[in-house]
Parts: C-alpha cells; structure tokens; sequence
DNA sequence: ATTTTAATGATAATGGTTTTCATTTTCATT
DNA sequence: AATGAAAATGAAAACCATTATCATTAAAAT
C-alpha cells in the first residue's frame, strides 16, 4: 500500500471531505481493509478484520460505512448467491479496473476477470443505446456473471 | 391458458411425474400462478395469489415448491435487489424464451427484453469458451441485468 | 383397503441487515 | 485550548425473508 498505515489512501480521504463525510478511525481502518485486499469481502470478514486494529468498532459502523462507501460510489456490493452482500473497492491498488466474475456454485469462490471485456463494453454501449431508445429506459449500470465450477470443484 | 383450470400445464404434470415427485393440488395451483403471469413474483405474491383458490395452503410450501421448481429447472430464481427472490417460468405461454432484464432502481419495476439477445449469446459463447480455457472454469449459467431508471422514473 | 412414503402446514428458529437511542467524537467557532 | 452543534458510534433490540422442526395429512404402490 503506498500510504501510511492507519490513514487509508489520501485520495480516498479527499473524496470523502469532499462529499461533507467525516473521516473518522473506523472509515479509515474498513478503507484500510478494502483496500489491502483483492478478495469480495462481507460486512462480517471485514468487521473480523477491522476488530484486529481497532478492537472497539461495531459491526453496525462497518454496515454504515459500507453503505456510505457504496452510496458515495467508492466501493461496489455484490451478491453473489450465498446470502451475504460482498463489497470491493471500485479502483483499488490490486484491482485494475472495470471487471466481471465467475461464480463457483461448488466451493462459492470468485475469480476476476476482464478478458473480452472491450467487446463486452461495446455490446453493451449498443445494447443501452437500443433499449434507452425502445423502453426509454435510462440505464446507469449493469451486471454480468458467470456462474459454473472453478478447476478445483470439477474434478469432484 | 390451454388447460383447464386448478390442474396446471399438462406438460409440467407430466416432468413432474418423470422427476418422480408427486403432483399435488399445492404444486399445480402454484404452476397455474405461475403459468398465468407476465410478472416476475416473489415467494409471499404467490402465496398471496395461490390464497384465493387454496386458502388453506402455507407460505412454507410455497417455498419448498419453488425451490423444487428451480431444481428441476422449470422456473428460474431472480434477486433484483429488493432484498427478496422472484421467480418466472423457464417457458410459459407468455414468456417467449430466453431474455434479459431491466431493473428500474427508482420503483423497482422489471421489463423483460430479449432485444441484441442473438449478439449477446454469440458474445457469451465466446467469451465462455474463452474463460473456460484460461481459467478452466465449467460455466453452466449467466446472468445479465441492465439498471436505471424507467421512463416513469426518470420524470421525478 | 392397507401400507408406505412423501408432502403439508403451524410454529419456532435462523441469520444477515437495520433501527433505536444514549454516548462519544469530530470539527468549526470562540 | 475550550466550547458547542452536528455527525458518528456501538450495544442492544427489532426486522424480515427464508429454513428447520415435527406432528398430521395426502398420494401412490401394494
Ligand atoms: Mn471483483
Ligand atoms: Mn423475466
Ligand atoms: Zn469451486
Ligand atoms: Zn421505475
């Protein structure tokens, strides 16, 4: 990481001044985690992981701030078919950018990928021009995964 | 609906059969909601639907059915965000076929297209043949999901 | 008709997420 | 630095969709 520990990425800090947040200890530790990870945590693996920093914090304040995270556009939450949101920081040191994912309904792992992901984003933009004109419908985002068996679960 | 009414798709009596489960009055009153809707419900609609010809039937069966109804791949499970499952006939009278959807974030509304469909399975076929070889990674399933906001939405 | 086995429904339990509310912290202002 | 208004926090309780339990009932095989 190449800030210091404990203040989360500057930038970071500076986007949430900017949106009027306060930024606070626990805001900064969850950031801390988010974005020392390339795993999709949940609300739970991140308390855990923020407890052993900061022993104090609730699992509310990491549902709160998550939520502020998500709303402020900083992180991006997921389900993923197993009954508990995960969350990704949107740009992050480990993660490059705009990316899917593969599902395992075998073992629930996720695996990023952003193959293909230019002839994806060009059938998409065509698509969204097609349906905002068909349904008038304006779309701001969407969503593609893949669900199936990772290497491992296949050979069980 | 082809068939008469309280006794469900003969077509689906029949899988049922095959799959070896039993056809009871429940299950085919829960097909005929099913089969009689453009709508994309959830477990407590259908059971709220399923009341008025069955009064004595319980949310809990309603459950079991449609979990057994996705395992036998006769309708498929949908989490649109709102924090509960909907459900729709693989193939109803309705229902054309494969298609996406398009998720309004401001009323919840879901509109069914199948527009760009033909472009976008030859894209997922590609790019599934292409992770399945990177990542060695089995995909038996996709999802797609546009969100934004309906024209109604987009006035407010 | 009898038996066997699966399906049902009322109820309680589960578990991730939200609400509530009294207390603490942040930060702009003295 | 001290003050105070407003925002943030954490413990606990509430929420709510979904599941598990279990005694009863219904469906198909005999
Ligand atoms: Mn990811
Ligand atoms: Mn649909
Ligand atoms: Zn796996
Ligand atoms: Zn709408």
């Amino acid at each position: 990481m190449p800030w210091k520990d404990g203040t989360g990425p500057p930038w970071l800090h500076g986007k949430f001044k900017g949106c009027g947040y306060r930024m606070t200890m626990p805001r900064q530790i969850i950031l801390d985690v988010l974005s020392g990870t390339t795993e999709h945590l949940s609300a739970e693996d991140i308390y855990h992981k923020v407890h052993s920093a900061y022993p104090s914090i609730g699992l509310t304040t990491v549902y709160r701030t998550l939520e502020l995270l998500v709303h402020a556009g900083l992180i991006h939450k997921f389900d993923f078919g197993d009954g508990r949101a995960r969350y990704e920081l949107v740009e992050g040191s480990q993660n490059t950018g705009h990316h899917h994912h593969l599902v395992c309904t075998g073992c629930g792992g996720i695996i990023d990928y952003a193959d293909f992901i230019d002839q994806e984003i060009e059938l998409l933009k065509k698509t969204e021009k097609g349906l905002s004109k068909k349904y008038n419908f304006k779309i701001t985002n969407h969503l593609i995964q893949f669900y199936g068996l990772c290497a491992k679960c296949q050979k069980q």
